[in-house]
DNA sequence: TGTTTTTTTAAACACTGTTTTATAACGTCC
DNA sequence: GGACGTTATAAAACAGTGTTTAAAAAAACA
């Protein structure tokens, strides 16, 4: 019940944090618990929640460490292809596809490695909270913002519009494919890897997105846009 | 603490399924609970667990139920498409891309009516449950075998393997559109609507799914196949 | 030294899902 | 009708959860 400055307060905030990802390197986060990271750490309960604010805010904040470092190696993956020197084509379109692959590859290969901690990036909400904070949002926006980038890259000329649309698309696909791929949710799937899945998405995706300037929407069947159920 | 006798063992199994339902169709996931849902009925905590074997497997029927509804809707929507006469182009693989947009409509509306549950069915793990149980298992397969009938019946000629990975990736880009678009989850999307994303994914993903017989991963380029990171 | 501030936690609180145990009602047999 | 076994129900206890409160000890400052 008394002081023992053993750590200062970053330095807490770290083992906690480490505490957590070793946590999650072994088991799921419904198998986590404030107390036990607090044993783990050899602290009390109320100690984490006076320094993150509360459960939530700590896992919110091991979300953000996820986050960052996925981008690091998103950004690093795209940078290092966009200086490969392409001899068969050097068109920077092409370099703008191959970043694409490279991306949703090193998105994949995340999921596959820290399942636990990718699950609870994406999929977890905090009890209450009804809208994440601001510095959360931004972080999303940023993985994103990479997928956009390329595309703007592949040499289309798209409206601004449908240059978000389809960033959003392409960002939908490669991460439904993970779901897939990465397993441990309800749905799972072992007979298709996950690359073959993401070549076939991107292959088709790429393909039309490039080929064509106009909006989708004016190519495709005129049906009824919405749906009653 | 006696017997009542006021509802058979069915009629109270089909009580609690409703009241998980109307609660879910108010507040999400997290903020329901055993106990909340044992006074909404007027039961006691233990009855339901008796009738149900344990709070997950609770969950894991109202899953059930949600499945096979997205699963009646769906198999009725594509009946519709399959039955209408096409006049333009009378060609029963027109009618495989348009039963194909309806499926996909039919998830993204059925997500934006009852997204908790829709929620709790894709993304819900239950606690200590390692894999889940073979008859919910059964229910998620009937939903791919959806996209693959409809994808056999385009008319490309495919090998056995490439129609099941492809039925895959056309799951999984919907159902990350889904995510986007009906919220909820920690990704959201706002200024896009789904319709428009399903669209640019469908229209690009059959446009090449189409259009050739050969492989996917034969067309692509020669880059190492997995990234270690 | 005495006072204030900061850090830490034990204990209490209001929850959670689950198990145990007791009891009241039902169906059945004599 | 009365006794017996079975079945349904719940109260209470249990182990766990995140959070709040209150107190105490160490550090910092006067």
């Amino acid at each position: 019940m008394a002081r023992r400055n053993d750590h200062s307060k970053d330095e807490l905030r770290q083992l906690t944090l480490k505490a957590v990802r070793d946590f999650l390197a072994i088991y799921p986060p419904q198998d986590m618990s404030l107390r036990k990271i607090a044993k783990l750490i050899g602290y009390s309960p109320a100690t984490i929640i006076n320094n993150f604010g509360s459960y939530g805010d700590l896992l919110l904040a091991v979300n953000a460490e996820t986050l960052d470092e996925l981008h690091a190696l998103s950004a690093s993956a795209i940078r290092d292809e966009s200086h490969a020197l392409d001899k068969s084509q050097a068109l920077g379109q092409n370099q703008a596809q191959m970043a694409l692959r490279k991306l949703a590859r090193v998105y994949l290969a995340y999921a596959r490695k820290y399942p636990y901690r990718w699950h609870l990036a994406f999929e977890h909400r905090i009890a209450g909270q009804t809208t994440l904070p601001a510095w959360q949002k931004n972080r999303i926006d940023r993985l994103f913002a990479l997928f956009t980038e390329q595309l703007s890259r592949t040499g289309t000329r798209k409206s601004l519009q449908e240059l978000h649309i389809a960033s959003r698309v392409a960002w939908a696909g490669v991460h439904g494919i993970c779901l897939l791929a990465a397993g441990g949710g309800v749905v799972q799937e072992n007979n298709a890897t996950g690359e073959q899945m993401l070549d076939m998405f991107l292959t088709g995706f790429l393909q039309t997105y490039t080929q064509t300037t106009q909006t989708a929407q004016s190519k495709m069947a005129p049906i009824r846009t919405t749906i009653q159920l």
